[in-house]
DNA sequence: AGCACGCCGACT
DNA sequence: GTCGGCGTGCTC
């Protein structure tokens, strides 16, 4: 084995692929397939990852350059991660560095750094007398001199270093190499706990620049305008490198030149994260199970003990106790002497949750979430590679835990979309999960009070060409009360009696007992689809296209509503077309604007908001938290954040201001979001011994997803909203693929996006794959536009999109894959950009 | 993505 | 001529 397969650190399309390498005999002992090494790749030194290991050819090896440097003692990466890139590459049509670079801290994200020593005297006789030579005929200057001494001095010297100590040596240092004094070489370096973004400062004063900038050759035309930008910017300087190469369309080279020239400055700024301290948790141990988590416990323990891999779909009520069984399931896996991973969605990280696992496993747990800084969150990394930890909590990319004895992995809240990852790659912590756990002999047990439909279907119908959980079921709650009493008010009614208040009559009476009797309110305000549908107050009619039975989406500028799937539009009606009423307009609620009402119909009333304004700062959400169970509060109002796993036993009401508001938006999945919210933010009341009581208001109280929420009717929404799905060839009944293309010129762009999707059909068809989605027992494929893209101009490039739909067992991935890059290949201009999302979330 | 190479237009 | 901007191609 001497020669090592490396993916490199460069996400381009050319250099998607493995490079051969040498393994030098001293570093051999260090390298494995995992290892992150520096390696010579053309010009410069790259950071890289070792993905498989290989005898030595037995020719070939000319152009094979050997391994500079292995960064780690341990390899980051393990075989099995390794596989498991391989596998996210094809499955979200992603680069490889992409995947493998996604599942370390970014602390691991190395990059070259040039250094000078002294160049090596004992050269051999001819070179030497060369070099004499010259010395003889250039006498070194003063500068000469002072550089060679200061880099002698030091043996090695980062050029950066360097050229602070002498600001005017650059052109003497290139030379002194050149002659052959002093010798250059790079080393990865990595950039532990600082975040950077190159940021851009004026290196002189404006009139300077201006000056230099009516000087100008009228070739620089590029520098011209990058300067003339800056200048205009001159008040919010520094800027980032990156906002200014994408708003003016130019490369890094012509920013450096400018640098070069001295007239701004290029520095890595660091950029900051908030530290997550640690706290004390008092150690809890298992509680008694019911009947009901006995049975449940039992199957997963089973499948645990058999060492084997098994997908569970763990459908529970909000309060039926699940996380006593992932906490049960655990210690069960760590007696295993395996390790365990616990996802849950970003927004329900709170101290709260970390605290339960905190309190029955201590310091084997380590947490990893978005708001640690690139250092702890590596530290925390660190805990798990070493092998100080053996139960992670974290969000999405916890998934990636680098444990070498996986025995389980929990995803709690299994129907969130904070799961997809929204950046390339656009992988799905579900998919991972489970693809991982299989590789292992891992149990994987996906919990949630509604599940999403994708899983549920595939736990009903246990197809084959996708995976197939074993359904457990958890229909009544732990503590034995009942879920609470939903009332569902229609605002419509309200209007009509004259009441144009955002509160109900019913709510208003509602909180009003809750003060007497000082009792608390969760009050719930979906943010979502924020003044972008139209909706009728008289008669809740909204605008919806009549193509794709989804609503359209108001737009300002053009004032018309339009559809983001097969891009109808429509003038914005002044009257609603269904009752002829007036009182249509786009729609929307701010927390501000609620908790002002508030103040205004409850004198004195103690409200704590919680949304994105008040839980920026670091903190803050645990804070708030702290105030309402300390009772500081009599309500608690809030965005989604109120919805998820809070357990306060003095709340006894929860209002929900406009149920619709989700309903309503261009997304198929409105209605099973809306249900799940709705379904969510109703257990959070009457959790212990204070019965609960629910108030929903809405626009259109005869919507299914409302009616099923208030009756905690899980599976009569399913079925529901399975006939919605199937009628309208939506997932779970076919998989999508989202291509997005986004070019500057928007007729090159069109003409492209039109050859991208006729280049679809034209080579599914040749495959035998295009045909109709209708006959549901069949393999096919279907693609929907172009149309422009939801946000149709971003960052000065136009934007459209193709919707694939297929089902089957072929690869349509890789068919998307191989299109788009034909198609990037014979637009020879590089501005093309093609985004390949797979099995999207987000529609918008 | 960088970095070198090389073509080509503007200036000493 | 030659300096430097900017497009092109390659990286084991």
């Amino acid at each position: 084995m001497e020669m090592a397969r490396v993916i490199v650190d460069v996400p381009s399309k050319d250099t998607d692929r493995p490079f051969d390498y040498l393994i030098p005999e001293d570093l051999r002992p260090w390298i494995e397939v995992g290892s992150r090494v520096g390696v010579p790749f053309g010009h410069r030194t790259l950071q890289g990852f070792v993905v498989s290991l290989h005898p030595r050819p037995e020719m070939d090896t000319a152009k094979m350059k050997p391994i500079q440097e292995v960064l780690d003692v341990m390899p980051p990466l393990s075989p099995e991660l390794i596989e498991v890139g391989e596998w996210m590459k094809e499955r979200y049509a992603c680069r490889h560095i992409s995947a493998l670079q996604s599942m370390l801290p970014t602390a691991l994200k190395g990059k070259a750094e040039r250094y000078i020593s002294l160049a090596h005297s004992d050269m051999d006789m001819d070179s030497t007398e060369e070099a004499d030579g010259l010395f003889a005929l250039l006498p070194e200057s003063e500068l000469e001199q002072q550089i060679i001494r200061f880099v002698g001095q030091k043996g090695e010297v980062s050029l950066q270093q360097l050229s602070r100590a002498f600001p005017d040596g650059a052109a003497t240092i290139k030379a002194l190499i050149g002659r052959g004094r002093l010798s250059e070489f790079q080393q990865i370096k990595d950039k532990l706990q600082k975040k950077t973004m190159k940021a851009i400062e004026l290196a002189v004063s404006s009139e300077e620049a201006s000056t230099a900038l009516a000087s100008f050759p009228a070739k620089a035309q590029r520098q011209k305008e990058v300067l003339q930008y800056i200048l205009e910017m001159e008040d919010f300087l520094p800027i980032s490198q990156k906002d200014l190469l994408q708003t003016l369309g130019v490369t890094a080279g012509t920013v450096k030149a400018l640098a070069d020239k001295g007239l701004i400055t290029l520095e890595d700024v660091e950029v900051f994260r908030d530290p997550y301290r640690g706290r004390n948790f008092t150690p809890s141990t298992p509680l008694a199970l019911t009947q009901e988590q006995q049975v449940v416990y039992r199957s997963i323990v089973n499948k645990l003990d058999e060492r084997e891999h098994g997908v569970f779909l763990l459908h529970g009520v909000t309060g039926s106790g699940k996380t006593e069984i992932y906490l049960q399931t655990i210690q069960r896996c760590l007696e295993q002497e395996r390790q365990a991973i616990v996802l849950v969605p970003e927004i329900s990280l709170t101290p709260q949750m970390v605290e339960r696992f905190k309190a029955r496993f201590g310091d084997r747990v380590a947490v990893m979430h978005s708001r640690l800084s690139d250092g702890e969150r590596y530290d925390e990394w660190r805990k798990i590679r070493e092998g100080r930890a053996s139960v992670v909590v974290g969000a999405r990319s916890a998934v990636f835990a680098p444990f070498d004895r996986l025995g389980l992995i929990i995803m709690d809240e299994e129907h969130e979309t904070s799961y997809k990852q929204e950046e390339t790659p656009k992988y799905h912590a579900r998919d991972v999960a489970i693809h991982r756990a299989s590789l292992t002999g891992a149990a994987v047990i996906l919990g949630s009070a509604t599940p999403s439909l994708e899983s549920y279907h595939a736990a009903k119908s246990q197809a084959q060409d996708h995976f197939a959980p074993q359904l457990l079921e958890m229909p009544s709650r732990a503590l034995g009360n009942r879920l609470p009493e939903v009332q569902i008010v229609d605002m419509r009614e309200e209007l009509r009696d004259g009441n144009r208040s955002m509160f109900s009559r019913s709510l208003h009476a509602a909180i009003t007992t809750r003060l007497e009797r000082g009792e608390q309110t969760v009050l719930l305000l979906n943010r979502r689809g924020y003044s972008t549908f139209v909706m009728c107050r008289s008669c809740g009619y909204v605008a919806g296209c009549p193509e794709c039975d989804i609503s359209l989406t108001y737009h300002q500028k053009s004032n018309n509503l339009r559809c983001h799937y097969c891009g109808y539009a429509a003038q914005a009606p002044e009257v609603c077309p269904d009752c002829g009423s007036e009182h249509i307009r786009y729609f929307g609620t701010g927390t501000q604007r609620v908790e002002e009402e508030l103040a205004k119909l409850f004198p004195g009333i103690r409200v704590i908001r919680m949304d994105v304004d008040t839980t920026t700062e670091k903190g803050s959400h645990e804070k708030l938290l702290k105030q309402f169970r300390d009772k500081k509060g009599d309500v608690l109002l809030g965005t989604q954040m109120v919805a998820k796993g809070l357990d306060f036993p003095d709340v006894t009401l929860v209002g929900v201001i406009t149920a619709d508001s989700a309903l309503n938006l261009p997304d198929f999945r409105a209605a099973e979001k809306t249900f799940q919210l709705l379904t969510q933010v109703a257990g959070r009341a009457g959790r212990h011994q204070l019965p609960g009581e629910v108030v929903i208001q809405s626009y259109t109280p005869e919507h299914y997803s409302i009616i099923h929420a208030s009756s905690h009717d899980y599976l009569s929404f399913v079925k529901d909203e399975l006939k919605h799905r199937k009628a309208l060839h939506y997932p779970p009944y076919c998989r999508l693929i989202l291509v997005t293309l986004s070019h500057e010129q928007l007729p090159l762009l069109v003409r492209m996006a039109e050859n991208f999707a006729a280049a679809i059909k034209s080579e599914s068809d040749r495959r035998g794959w295009f045909g109709s989605l209708d006959r549901f027992d069949a393999s096919a494929l279907d693609i929907l536009g172009p149309v422009a893209s939801p946000i149709p101009r971003l960052k000065n490039r136009y934007r459209f999109q193709c919707m694939i739909k297929w089902r089957g067992t072929m690869d349509a991935v890789s068919l998307v894959r191989l299109v788009a890059e034909k198609l990037q290949d014979s637009a020879r201009d590089s501005k093309l950009q093609i985004s390949i999302d797979v099995d999207p979330q987000m529609l918008m």
